[in-house]
DNA sequence: TCCTATTATTACCCTTCAGTGATACACTGC
DNA sequence: GCAGTGTATCACTGAAGGGTAATAATAGGA
């Protein structure tokens, strides 16, 4: 693993991050920055979330450093801060297509 | 990425995996893991958690296939499944490295 | 069979948090 | 200044879920 201890308190910070991508919401927005930095309103539009509610999400994801913002007049850009999460998901996306094969093997057998 | 097609449904499914993570019991049961396979009741008092409670969140990380579980008389004996926890930890790990350093950098600047 | 040990389940309390409408704040142009 | 637009925050509600005590289910031994 790492060069960190995995002491308890070293856990909750790690449960923190998970529980940050936890969130459809909160996936769909990373996605839907995949394509580049984008505004608060259009991040309404291509989610058709709530405004409030997408902020909030901003916040979060920003506060533990996932998006990255910049100010641009009245608009607010963000955008993706490290790709990492990408590999993240990725890794959950291998374990999803493995529990579908195990299913397809368990109707089977 | 992968080659699932990242709908919100796909999402979703994505989402409840990360939640499945997202509990600082269930990293450290599975912490604890990492040395082999163990009883409820090793994890219970490796932990310090509460039995029912340990049954509970080991039945979740059973129920999304993370931890395998083996019957022998009286005991249960859990193991892990899927060593990518590891691996997305892993990648957590390095982003609060990351985190640290670039809170180091705006303190010192 | 009865007793004991291990694990699973149930019922409950309580906290956390997503979603939402209203409102406040920030910026631009008139 | 004022009006209008984009974003953030506040206050509130309801649902989801973790922790726990009590109980049930399962297996082994006397």
């Amino acid at each position: 693993m790492g060069k960190l201890a995995l002491t308890p308190a070293v856990l909750a910070l790690i449960a923190e991050r998970f529980k940050t991508l936890a969130e459809p919401a909160r996936l769909q927005l990373m996605q839907c920055l995949r394509g580049g930095e984008k505004t608060v309103g259009q991040l309404v539009d291509d989610t058709g979330l709530g405004q409030a509610n997408v902020s909030k999400h901003l916040q979060h994801l920003h506060g533990f450093g996932f998006v990255r913002r910049r100010k641009e007049g009245l608009f607010v850009y963000y955008a993706i801060a490290d790709v990492s999460v990408f590999r993240l998901c990725d890794i959950m996306c291998g374990r999803l297509e493995a529990e579908t094969k195990a299913r397809h093997r368990l109707l089977k057998v």
